[in-house]
DNA sequence: ACGCCATTGGTCAGCATTAGTCAATGCGAA
DNA sequence: TTCGCATTGACTAATGCTGACCAATGGCGT
């Protein structure tokens, strides 16, 4: 039995599908109505299917005209590579093997350099934090580190 | 349906296009008027759509010969825009502050949407290890990411 | 010069409307 | 049975818009 959320799912990725757009607009209320559920039903959904890391983004304005939009940054994510992406970063990752790896990313055109800085500066904050602020251990810092990491990659869904 | 307020800001925008100026300067009860409101909906449009936080500075004057001027400013060098994302974040930041933040970014042009999902993967990646693993409190949790918020953009800044 | 007053913009509180949050609860698969 | 995803709804927050009231400016009559 599918559960209401992939219900949800599903008729949100129709209107991908049937619009061909990059974008689609939603009201919370309507979508509930037409569910027969409570509104915030939808934010669930949201929250739990269309995140950055799948990528997509998400604005709403609330009040008066509100809305919600979704957007999505790529077609469908390859499957391979998303595999890659795991086998390539493992489950920790040095800041030297970050480096390389990046260095490697932006060689084959897969990333550019402003982005390889975003994903540096991320890494190299959530590093400090752990041994600065929270005094997380070396091992457990290159475990967060890498699961950062192959979060913001898979984001980019490398074509 | 496009709100009201929406309208007007387009009108406006079409202003700056088609003058191709740094400002351009208004009648207050003439534009509410023109759109059939109430003059005070003006006031509305500019504290809501023509603020700093979006790069524009409104200057105006009552009485006799009184006007409404707009200014568009620009970020030409690094350290301006450094500058202005130091004022536009500040010290702490909630997601909703920081989504806002990054849709003005993005129309104007200063981040895509590749960079943008980076970002957002990134803060949420904080705000979720300083929830569940670490149990900050919130407010420290909105002031980690105003911090990776400023170095991530500070950085493209510069890029 | 002075001061009234027409003219022009600003502020604020309130209402309607729309979305977000969070904690309690339900429920299904392992 | 237990664990974790799914669902609910009461409470909260944000936005758009209006209208009554406030403040500033400059010209004109004296």
């Amino acid at each position: 039995m599918a559960s209401l959320t992939r219900v949800i799912e599903n008729y949100i990725n129709n209107l991908f599908s049937e619009m061909d757009e990059q974008a689609v607009s939603l009201r919370r209320k309507e979508l509930a109505e037409i569910f027969g559920c409570v509104p915030s039903q939808i934010n669930y959904v949201l929250r739990s299917r269309f995140t950055p890391e799948r990528g997509y983004i998400v604005e709403s304005q609330r009040g008066g005209h509100g809305y919600i939009r979704i957007f999505r940054l790529c077609y469908d994510i390859p499957e391979e590579r998303i595999n890659h992406i795991e086998e390539i970063v493992g489950d920790a990752v040095t800041d030297q093997e970050a480096k390389r790896l990046l260095t490697s990313l932006q060689e084959r055109g897969m990333i550019d350099s402003r982005e390889r800085i975003l994903i540096e500066v991320a890494l190299r904050h959530a590093d400090e934090l752990g041994s600065s602020e929270f005094d997380v251990s070396p091992y457990k810092r290159n475990a967060i580190q890498a699961e950062l990491l192959k979060r913001m990659l898979r984001s980019l869904a490398l074509a």
